[in-house]
DNA sequence: CGTGAAACTTTCTACTC
DNA sequence: GAGTAGAAAGTTTCACG
């Protein structure tokens, strides 16, 4: 269903989305027709969802990473559905994943710097209540690969 | 320097980085050619950092996520650079950052499944020693927003 | 800075082998 | 799947306001 070459135009996109088919033709040893049919049918069936620019972060003034551990406490659907509603309408919080464990929720916050902690930290609870709330702050970022493994497919 | 019309052409491609010119000209009330201008100054300004092709997680076989707390107890230089070393070369590993307060690192894994956890725990482990590692297994991804508010810049 | 049009590049789509 | 070529689409450049 789907070959090594495959493969491999997926990680080369995954990198560099813009890169001409004959570039990618060439990597692969393929023609470009040849692989401008891949591409299609790696859309077509869903492999590649989009394609996305990715932004400077400093350049942009949201620097700092601050990622959030939260217990609700609780544990009604009702409450889950407000929280998601509630997460989901600040831009500044870019991930939030339900949790495993000790800790309900996992939220990753982009941030103008530190300080704007506390402003999404009454956003959030304007909208719902919480049990605790714990802040990290990112002072390095030591590894973020926009490029996922392609050898489990 | 950067007007509302920048915000908005970089928002757009942050979203998807292929709509054409002809379609952002539409939306930001501008010529072709102005735009074109603009994004290709984005680009050297550094704004725009590339584009990237999104996969689906799940079509690639890597629709688990975990996060990684990690405890090393030690801090010196050189156990710093292993540890980035050891995680750099972890491709599953997909994001790292070291953190301030209770925990030293946080990873972010994407895998299989939940069971490749343990292959990852002893790769890492060959590499370098730490006083405690938990896991949390997301169970649902409310929220992963590829675009970043451009409302600070 | 903006515009519109022309020049150019890249991609897509047959069609042949 | 390769190769070619014409059509189509998208992007960049230019003269000009």
């Amino acid at each position: 269903m789907i070959d090594y070459r495959d493969k491999h135009i997926l990680s080369l996109l995954q990198a560099n989305a813009e890169m001409p088919l004959a570039d990618i033709a060439e990597r692969v040893a393929l023609s470009v027709s040849a692989c401008s049919r891949r591409v299609a049918r790696l859309r077509e069936e869903g492999y590649i969802k989009g394609t996305i620019a990715l932004l400077d972060r400093k350049k942009i003034n949201l620097p700092t990473t601050i990622f959030l551990l939260v217990k609700t406490g609780l544990h009604a659907k009702d409450y889950l559905e407000k929280f998601h509603a509630a997460v989901s309408a600040i831009p500044e919080i870019v991930e939030v994943h339900r949790l495993t464990g000790n800790f309900d929720y996992i939220l990753k916050l982009a941030l103008p710097n530190v300080e704007y902690y506390d402003i999404i930290y009454k956003q959030i609870l304007k909208h719902v209540a919480f049990y605790d709330m714990s802040a990290y702050i990112s002072m390095e970022t030591v590894k973020l690969s926009p490029s996922l493994p392609t050898n489990y497919i």
